[in-house]
DNA sequence: CTAATAATTGACTAAAATAGTCGGTTAATG
DNA sequence: CATTAACCGACTATTTTAGTCAATTATTAG
């Protein structure tokens, strides 16, 4: 098992999506200047979330990537699984061949381990997250440093 | 976070030491032998077991290792803990500055889901393992093929 | 039509971690 | 004094992470 920004990435990126809804496609340029991910790394997680149908995409100017279903029926775990990272927590892929074809000691443990944490994130839907008040505040930040950051490029692009 | 066969490992290895008590120290070779770990592995994970006060070692012929405390005082985290593994799923160890020294859009998550994993995993000892019907079943299967390996070995011997 | 925008694809890479191996030293026992 | 087994340090192949870079395709505004 895993956990590494790499899912961590995935699940921050299509917050903020859930979080922009609504005034069209967000482009990964603005995901990437706001959550400080690099372009071409977003690039490569947006083709699998979009592989395994979390989003849609529109090319062109004024496109960008969207939620392909509403944020109430995307869950954490579904986005971390789409970028490949597992959260099984045995060494068999919970199939109990761990220790030459039978189980191994601490298969069950590790099964329950998997138990738990599938739970908790699959209990979490993108929706649950944008209504946490932590959340929120930080969102309102980033949004803050994101539009003076477009305003700085306005005025060195005139300039 | 990770969580590999390092710390399943170490888990698997200090399980069979509580399995075994009572009968002196145990050699990581007996624990090589049954867990099917890697003895020169085996030594480098019980180095840090033993500097984290979780074993004792007796030097010499009839030597090995043993739990340094009773088995019910032994928590499975402390383990993974241990071998450098860590339960925690922020990216700043739960510092809260993974966003240009303030907290990401996803932090409170990774917090809440690092108070999961460790709550379930600090819940359950050495003891509570013993206990397992499933863990007593396996244990007995390790059991008895070690001891057929240890027949062989002698009847190779003096051939 | 054309230039700009933005997704899409594929190949490449530096750095770190994993899962070990190997050889040698030290301490205890019989 | 030979054997056992812990102890120690250095080395290594493989995999994964976290990217970069260059090129292509589709769309739209002017």
């Amino acid at each position: 098992m895993r956990l590494t920004t790499k899912g961590r990435y995935a699940v921050t990126a299509m917050l903020d999506l859930a979080l922009h809804e609504g005034r069209g496609p967000i482009s990964l340029a603005d995901i990437s200047s706001r959550q400080r991910i690099s372009l071409s790394y977003l690039e490569q997680l947006f083709a699998k979330l979009r592989r395994n149908g979390l989003v849609k995409s529109v090319r062109g100017p004024g496109g960008g990537y969207q939620l392909s279903r509403d944020k109430a029926q995307i869950f954490v775990v579904q986005v971390i699984d789409a970028v490949n990272e597992s959260v099984d927590a045995t060494g068999c892929n919970s199939k109990g061949d761990c220790h030459e074809g039978d189980a191994c000691l601490t298969h069950h443990l590790w099964c329950d381990l998997s138990e738990q944490i599938h739970s908790f994130l699959s209990g979490i839907s993108l929706e649950d997250l944008v209504a946490r008040k932590d959340v929120q505040a930080v969102s309102q930040r980033l949004d803050q440093q994101h539009l003076k950051t477009i305003d700085f490029q306005k005025i060195e692009a005139t300039a």
